[in-house]
Formats: C-alpha cells, sequence, structure tokens
RNA sequence: GCCCGGAUGGUGGAAUGGUAGACACGAAGGACUUAAAAUCCUUUGACCAUUGCGGUUGUGCGGGUUCAAGUCCCGCUCCGGGUACCA
C-alpha cells in the first residue's frame, strides 16, 4: 500500500480543525504545563522554512507533555502591530490593518500545513482593541505607581500623594528620575501642575526629558534595543541622539530583580550572561569634588577608587547639567561651539570616528584626598546617561583617559609599583600601590583590590562620598511617533498628562488620511478627526512601541477573551507561567527584559501570581540561506559545471534552490526562469550540471528562500517536520539544505510499509518476539530521553534504527506496532492519526498515553567486552551477562588473543569496567 | 577590547572519561528490470597490506592529568554570536 501522504495530512488535519482536538481548558485533575512560542510578526513575505523549526520542537514537547498526562495549554497568535506594515502603507496608502489581516490569513493557512496542536481558540492579535485594551490597562496601572526602593515594590502613586502630604519628601527612598526634597508644607503649598510635575519624576509610567534614539528616517525614537552599531536594526538607517519629552518606563528600578530572578531560571547560561551584561550592574563609589572659588559640587562615579591619586583631570559629558555651572566665562566660546560641533555628529560618525576630542572649561576642582588643583574638562567621551556624566581621570590605568591626557598633553601619574605607562595605560586590577598617600588615606604596598575596599571605608567615614550601585539597563522609552500602535490612554489638561479612566478603555485607533507626520511635524495621530476627550482635552498622539503588545500576551492567553480582566485569578492561578518559551535569541536583551519587568509590575500589583514569566527558554537556532551558484563564462550565454569552472574566467550567478535538487541545476526549468537564460549553453560534467553553494542569510535577493509549503507539497507534513528536526540540534544554527530530505521520507515509507503485507492491511495480534519488544522498548528508552533534552535529531535517528529492525524482523504484531504509533504521534502526528485509527481506535492518537520502558526488555544476554592493553583497544570478547570482575578478567586473560598482546610479560593492573571494557596494563 | 559559544569524514551530524565517526545524505559497485523509477544488498576517515586475517594513523594546534581524553586542565590559532568610549 502507498503511503499517500497527502490524503492522509488533508484529512486528518480537516478533522482536527472540525472537531477542535486541541481545545484545552482548566482542568483541576490533570497538572498543567504551558508550551509558548514566540508570536510571529506577519510580514508580507510570508512563512520560510527557518520559521518552523521551533514551532516543530514545541509541538513535538506540547505532544508529548500531553500523552504523559499534561494539561498543555500550547497557544498562538500575532504580533501585529509593527513598522513594516507601516511603511508599507505610507508607500501605497493601504491601511496597515489590511495589510496585516492578510499576511496573518497567509500565515495561518501556512501554519495549518504542518499540523501543530495550537488551540487557535485561544489566538491573540496585538492590534486587536480586545487585546489592547489590556496593553493600555497596564500603561495605566503603571502610571498610577511608584516604585519603592525599601519594599522592593510597586505601589500606588495615592500613597505617595499622601505621603508628601503628611511628611514631604522625609525618608523616602523611592526609584526617581531626579532626587528631590521638599516638606509637607511646600508641597501642600504647590498648585496642582506643579504637584504633578512632581509626581512624574516618581511614576514607573512617566513623560521624562531624555536623551533617545531619533531615527530621521523612520520619524521616530527607538528603544536601545531596537539600534545597533548606530543605525535601526529595522531598516538599517542612521540614529542621532537628541533629548525629547518621551514616556519612559522606569525598568531601572527593576534593574536588581531582574539580575536576581535571573538565577531562579532554567535558560541557558550564555542567555543569562546576555542578560547580566545588559543589565550591567557595577559597584563602585560616588565621590564629590570640590570645584576651586565656587560651591558647586562635582558628584562622580568610579569603581576604581583607589586610583584617586593618580586623578589628574575631570571630564564632564557635553550634555551635562554641570556643564553650565562649572564652565568659565573666558572660555564659554568655545565650550560652545565644541558642544555644537558635537550635537551635528550622528551615533554613527561617532561610532566611526573615534578621533579624542574636547575642550576645557577653565575651572578646576580639589581631589579630596590631597589637595590638589585639577582641570575641568568636557569630552564626548564621557556619556550623560551614565552614572552622573561627569568622571574623574586616571589616565595612568584607564584607556580613554589615557588617550585623552596624551591627546592635550595632561599629566599622567602611575599609582601601581613596575607598571610601565610610556605607550599605554595600565588598566588590569593587580599589582600593589605606590604614590597614593595623603590627607589620611595611606594606601602604599596595598593589592588594588584592597586598596579599593580601604578607600571606599575611608571615603564613606569621612563623608566625601558613599559606596555606589550602578546599573547599565535604562529606562525603556516607550513613546514611538508612528501610527501602527497602540494610542495611549493619555490626554492632556493644561499641558500636563492624566490617563482616562479604565472604563474609556479600549481607547481606539483612529483613522487617518495619510500614514505620514503632519505639517507642523505632530505625528500621523495628529491628522486624527476629533482625536480628544469627550470634554474636549486633546489625547496623546504617540503610539506605543512594538514591545507593549508583547510583553504580557502570554498572560492573556490563559484567559484570552475576559473582558472584565487582564485574566481571572482562577485562570492565573491555574496556567501561573510559561513552562517552556521556545524562540529566538535576538530577543535576548530587547523583548525577554521588558517581558519580566512586565511581569513583575503585574506581580507586585497582584494580577499575577508568579514573579517570572519563562521558567524554561530554548532558544532554536537560525536556519541560514544555502544559495546555489552557476558559473557564466564571461561575455558568454554560457554555464560551466562546478569542477569544469576553474578552466575558465567565469562570473558566479545566484540561481533560484528551487530549481536545484542535490545541488544539481535543473536546465530546463533554470532556461524558462529568467528570459536571458531561455538559450542557454552548457558544459556539463557526467551529463549534469553541478551548482556550487555557499551559506548565506535567508533572502529573497539571494534566491534561497525557501517554502515550507512547497516542501509540504513534494513531501508530505509529516517528512517536514522530521526534517527539520534531523538537521541537526535545535539550539545551533544551521543552514537549509534539501540535500538528505529523501532520506527521512524514504524512513516514513518504511514505516507506512510495516503495517502492510503488499496492499492487505496486515497487523495481527501475535505475541511479539524478545527481540522486538527489545528493539521497542530501546526506542522508548531513547525517544522519552531525547525529547526531555530537546535531542530531536537523535531521536529521529533512533527511530530509524528501530523500523529498521522492525522491517528485518518481519513484525506485524500489534503489541509492538501500536505503541509504535504513539511513540511517533508527537514527530508525524498526520501519519501516526491515520494509523491509530486503522489500528481501530475510536479516539485521536493525542488522547492516548506515553509508555515508559520495561528494563526486563532491555536485558542482555551476553555482554561484549573491548580488550585494551595500556589503554589502546586489540579486540572484543562476548562474556555472559552477569560474570563477576574476578570471572571476567579469567575469561580475558585465558583468551588466546590475549596472550600475543601480553608479549610474556605479566599484567600490572587490569582495571575492569562492568559491561565495557578490560583494560589490561602491562 | 570584554563576555559567551564552537572547531569531529566529501556533507549534515552521533558519542554519561571507556572499541570515535551512530543515523542520514552523497559517492562507488552489485541484484531485480527491455529500460527507467522504486526497492534491496555491499563498500565508503586517511595511509599501508590485501589470497584472508591485519597494521599504522586520526576529533583545529602545542603541552598536561589518567590504566584510558573528542570529552577534564593549562597555553594558543581560527570561526560564529553578543556587547562596548559604561569610568
Amino acid at each position: 500500500m502507498e503511503y499517500n501522504f497527502k490524503d492522509i495530512e488533508k484529512r486528518w488535519s480537516q478533522y482536527w480543525k472540525e472537531n477542535h482536538i486541541y481545545k484545552v481548558t482548566e482542568d483541576e485533575s490533570k497538572p498543567k504545563y504551558y508550551v509558548l512560542d514566540m508570536f510571529p510578526y506577519p510580514s508580507g513575505a510570508g512563512l520560510h522554512v527557518g520559521h518552523p523549526l521551533g514551532y516543530i520542537a514545541s509541538d513535538i514537547y506540547s505532544r508529548y507533555k500531553r500523552l504523559k498526562g499534561f494539561n498543555v495549554l500550547h497557544p498562538m497568535g500575532y504580533d501585529s502591530y509593527g513598522l513594516p506594515a507601516e511603511q508599507y502603507a505610507i508607500q501605497t496608502g493601504q491601511h496597515p490593518a489590511v495589510t496585516t489581516e492578510k499576511n496573518i490569513n497567509r500565515y495561518r493557512e501556512q501554519l495549518d500545513k504542518i499540523g501543530f496542536c495550537y488551540d487557535w481558540s485561544r489566538e491573540i492579535r496585538t492590534c486587536d482593541p480586545e487585546y489592547y485594551k489590556w496593553t493600555q490597562w497596564a500603561f495605566i496601572k503603571m502610571f498610577e505607581s511608584y516604585y519603592c526602593n525599601d519594599v522592593q515594590k510597586a505601589l500606588p502613586i495615592a500613597d505617595l500623594v499622601k505621603r508628601f502630604a503628611d511628611r514631604g519628601t522625609d525618608g523616602l527612598n523611592a526609584a526617581c528620575s531626579e532626587e528631590l526634597s521638599f516638606t509637607a508644607d511646600e508641597w501642600n503649598a504647590k498648585i496642582e501642575k506643579e504637584q504633578q510635575e512632581i509626581l512624574m519624576n516618581y511614576r514607573i509610567a512617566y513623560l521624562g526629558n531624555t536623551m533617545v534614539n531619533w531615527c530621521p528616517q523612520l520619524g521616530t525614537v527607538l528603544a536601545n534595543d531596537e539600534v545597533s552599531e548606530g543605525v535601526s536594526v529595522r531598516g538599517g538607517y542612521p540614529v542621532e541622539q537628541k533629548i525629547m519629552r518621551q514616556w519612559c518606563l522606569r525598568v531601572s528600578a527593576y534593574a536588581q530583580r531582574l539580575l536576581d530572578g535571573l538565577d531562579e531560571l532554567d535558560w541557558t547560561e550564555s542567555l543569562k550572561e546576555t542578560q547580566r551584561n545588559w543589565i550591567g550592574r557595577s559597584e563602585g563609589t560616588e565621590m564629590q569634588f570640590k570645584v576651586v572659588d565656587s560651591d558647586v559640587e562635582l558628584t562622580i562615579f568610579t569603581t576604581r577608587a583607589d586610583t584617586v591619586f593618580g586623578v589628574t583631570f575631570m571630564v564632564l559629558a557635553p550634555e551635562s547639567d554641570y556643564v553650565d555651572k562649572v564652565v568659565n566665562s573666558d572660555c564659554k566660546e568655545s565650550v560652545l561651539n565644541y558642544i555644537e560641533s558635537i550635537k551635528n555628529r550622528t551615533e554613527r560618525e561617532r561610532l566611526i570616528d573615534r578621533s579624542v576630542t574636547g575642550v576645557f572649561s577653565g575651572s578646576y576642582a580639589i581631589n579630596p584626598l590631597n589637595g590638589k588643583h585639577i582641570p575641568i574638562w568636557i569630552s564626548d567621551y564621557v556619556l550623560a546617561g551614565y552614572g552622573t556624566g561627569a568622571i574623574m581621570a586616571v589616565p595612568a590605568h584607564d584607556s580613554r583617559d589615557y588617550a585623552f591626557a596624551k591627546h592635550f598633553d595632561l599629566p599622567i601619574i602611575p599609582l601601581i609599583k613596575d607598571c610601565d605607562v610610556s605607550n599605554e595605560s595600565f588598566d588590569a586590577k593587580e599589582g600593589i600601590m605606590i604614590n597614593s598617600c595623603g590627607n589620611g588615606l595611606d594606601l602604599n604596598g596595598l593589592t588594588v583590590k584592597e586598596a579599593i575596599a580601604a578607600t571606599k571605608k575611608f571615603v564613606q567615614e569621612k563623608g566625601l562620598g558613599r559606596v555606589k550601585v550602578n546599573y547599565r539597563l535604562r529606562d525603556a522609552i516607550f513613546s514611538r511617533q508612528r501610527y501602527w500602535g497602540e494610542p495611549f490612554p493619555v490626554y492632556y489638561k493644561d499641558g500636563m498628562p492624566y490617563v482616562l479612566d479604565e472604563s474609556m478603555l479600549p481607547l481606539q485607533l483612529p483613522e487617518v488620511d495619510k500614514f505620514l507626520p503632519t505639517e507642523s511635524g505632530e505625528p500621523p495621530l495628529g491628522r486624527a478627526k476629533n482625536w480628544n476627550t469627550a470634554d474636549g482635552y486633546p489625547l496623546e498622539l504617540c503610539t506605543m512601541p512594538g514591545f507593549a503588545g508583547s510583553s504580557a500576551y502570554y498572560i492573556r492567553y490563559m484567559d484570552p477573551h475576559n473582558d472584565k480582566e487582564l485574566v481571572s485569578r482562577k485562570a492565573d492561578e491555574y496556567w501561573r507561567n510559561v513552562d517552556l518559551y521556545v524562540g529566538g535569541t535576538e530577543h535576548a536583551t530587547g523583548h525577554l527584559i521588558y517581558s519580566r519587568f512586565w511581569n513583575k509590575f503585574l506581580y507586585d500589583i497582584d494580577v499575577v501570581c508568579e514573579s517570572e514569566p519563562f521558567k524554561k527558554l530554548i532558544n532554536q537556532g537560525m536556519i541560514q540561506g544555502r544559495s546555489n551558484f552557476v558559473y557564466r563564462i564571461k561575455d558568454t550565454n554560457t554555464f560551466v559545471s562546478l569542477h569544469l569552472k576553474d578552466k575558465y574566467d567565469v562570473t558566479p550567478i545566484h540561481v533560484d534552490v528551487n530549481i536545484v535538487d542535490n545541488d544539481i541545476l535543473d536546465i530546463e526549468k533554470f532556461k524558462q526562469w529568467r528570459p536571458e537564460f531561455a538559450t542557454a549553453e552548457f558544459i556539463l560534467e557526467d551529463d549534469k550540471y553541478v551548482c556550487g553553494w555557499a551559506v548565506e542569510k535567508m533572502s529573497k535577493s539571494m534566491y534561497n528562500v525557501v517554502n515550507p509549503d512547497d516542501i509540504v507539497e513534494k513531501y508530505g507534513a509529516d517528512t517536514l517536520r522530521f526534517y527539520e528536526m534531523f538537521l541537526g540540534p535545535v539550539e545551533q544554527s544551521k543552514p537549509w539544505d534539501t540535500n538528505g530530505i529523501d532520506g527521512v521520507h524514504r524512513f516514513l515509507r518504511k514505516l507506512w510499509n510495516l503495517f502492510f503485507d503488499g496492499d492487505q492491511w496486515a497487523v495481527c495480534d501475535k505475541e511479539p518476539t524478545r527481540e522486538e519488544l527489545k528493539s521497542l522498548h530501546k526506542l522508548i528508552k531513547k525517544v522519552s530521553w531525547d525529547i526531555e533534552n530537546f535531542s530531536y535529531n537523535t531521536s529521529v535517528s533512533a527511530f530509524m534504527i528501530c523500523v529498521n529492525e522492525l522491517t528485518g524482523f518481519k513484525t506485524k504484531s500489534r503489541q509492538i506496532l501500536e505503541p509504535l504509533v504513539i511513540l511517533l504521534s508527537p514527530f508525524a502526528p498526520h501519519i501516526a492519526e491515520e494509523l491509530w485509527h486503522r489500528l481501530g481506535n475510536n479516539t485521536t492518537v493525542c488522547d492516548a498515553s506515553w509508555m515508559d520502558y520495561k528494563e526486563e526488555y532491555l536485558k542482555e544476554d551476553s555482554v561484549t567486552y573491548a580488550v585494551s592493553f595500556n589503554g589502546k583497544v586489540r579486540f572484543s570478547i562476548e562474556i555472559q551477562a552477569g560474570t563477576s570482575r574476578e570471572e571476567v578478567e579469567k575469561i580475558v586473560l585465558s583468551h588466546e588473543s590475549s596472550a600475543k598482546w601480553m608479549d610474556g610479560k605479566t599484567p600490572k593492573k587490569i582495571i575492569v569496567v562492568p559491561n565495557k571494557i578490560v583494560n589490561i596494563v602491562i
């Protein structure tokens, strides 16, 4: 009987859909398991063969867990707000909602063909008002909260208002943009607008003047993780730094919790490390430097407090507030000129041109430890956004300070014994201190480590500064000057923002005539008619960024149709958090930080019961493209096969991988591919045209995009699923290479044939033999272990071995074949379902139970020992199972081959590794 | 620069410190067939031997630990990823 995958897959996918086979509900009688894929942004290009890799892996795991008796939540949805749809809208006038809808339908069609067990009744879309209502709701909650550092938790802003009215800022320890200090009387005397401005300093969602990444071509600001090497991740447009009033989320308040939370997560070490670096905790000291003849004090942050005797100048960031306070009137002009010249440079230019620039402020600071007067400079190598925007420069022990000192001819004082600073700075934190004594502190003779500790202590005791922890993690900029995003539930009264009442949600995205900024430079929402509240207050014109909708989507899946709450307590307490999350590494510093932050906030306000959203995380590797090339002889229309090309002067040309099979070009299709090749001539090898290949990014321009639909059409979904897993470890990046898919397809045909004898169904009730049972139980053991450990590629091999063995045994026993179908079902659900029903079952195969292997079937009668002499294996020998060590030694020594390898010597030592090896040392 | 990974046949990749190269692709040879497809069988790291056993060598490079190292330790080389004037 032929394996007719087309018929099988069509019938069963329809059956699953019509009978809602994969719909799940909360079921207290079963343990829950939540498996989640990172939901896709539905781009116009559709899915390529790389997208389903992670989905297949998680689908296998979901089906396996279900067979193991878990109630598995496995949902899917769409991250449907985003730049590409809007860019497309600008170019074509097509409404992004229309394009998005079209793309979603195409995605769904493609996903359905692969046989995933998603519960589509829980589908969500971030652009759906029923969904973004809760994104807006969370924003309101963040606006109405502040972060208390004492209890390390978000609290209602109303508490803060009360506190201010009672005792002002006295004893307050809250996350804020700027340290403020006022009394209750002062607070109570302020008008509402002033009070609102003060509160903005504490809100978790706040409007703040911050340095932003402005992208002129996209006409919007971008978050740090949306910028890479000075250009936008999407589109690759230049990005510049600019101060703007923007909505921000006080993610930095959660820095320590985000760092600590990593310890309990089952993520790869490298991903945790990436997050740790992004959070960038650094312990150091904050110190004050008085400015000569002024009451200004510069506060600086350093991790090298020990080098304070080597400070020879100070540097301020050009954007620092200190600049105005410090600049001497004589130098004002040159400083202003310098700041102007810096402003005009984009981030990208600064990255490329790292030449040393700076200007003297005309003022001096006093080193608090030796009283020396040191010049204050201004340079853009100091960043306004990190620490205090001011540093003490120690050129001997910091390479950047060193470069600056050399350039401007400033003194360099070495502080470590025997270090040579004539050509470069000595940055290592090691060695013995010298030249470090004054004002009651003597570090000479100490190691660097001891010196850091001693200085910290001294500075603290003398009130010269304090120990401080700094984080690199910045607040997330939350405004986008775009149309296609969630509108803010915010209106303005007297220039101050207020949030809408919850009952007004969702605040629907209005229609606009064009998706471009207005003539006056306002965001596209400035074009919307009647974009204000019922009583006439204008609404916010910016929309939320892409990560807004994706930060809490996993929570909404638990209770997707609830119009009263984000999630009901009951659903949340049942599903809790994601047990297994599968997605790409590209979200390590974006989505995965924001999501964790968002979840912790919801945890603080008692909406969710778990403090971390994703317990275990698997990063699937990227599928790269494998491009094919043909070689055209220069100035001709003749193409020469790969291994003959060196004899000619050729130009490699990308050729569509879809007309190449196992690197052999389909010449007829090639001639039809493009008109200019219709008359092409070929120089063949062995009557074939062999193409060259290279691994590149999968993209249209390289003609190496492989569409899963084509694979499904040719081989079937089950083959695609098996093959994607067989390609290599899930977590590894690898090129898509269709060479080899035939082998997997052959295996499925072979498996199918096990159940038939010619055209006849041949499964019988015969008792299985011992070897058949052994073969089966070996497979159960291997596959169970592999699935638990995401080692699917070796599982596929195990299946192949087992099927080969069973074919050899001519196995037809139901007691072997039925369990085999169950084992197969997570990997190849369609064929498994078909066979399951042919075996006479009325239920679907996903309602079966996974089996445990039985050790008794795996026992061997005899064991093959490898016998080695001095570690080198020489021969092997079969010994009855269960033979004692002493007996094994005796048998091995008396074996005829042993005498030859021992060469008359007596063994010094014999090591017997049970069931494996006997090593004889002579 | 710093922080993570990785390096195994012609290819993708297997190997709880215990016979390296499972499984698959590709290649070569053979069977069936008028022929092809499909299927099946044999060989397939390299080198030497080959009438048959067999031997030598071999997991990026150089050392080390061990009875035994692809695997552990030290020192490199190369490749991939992340990140960066973060004081």
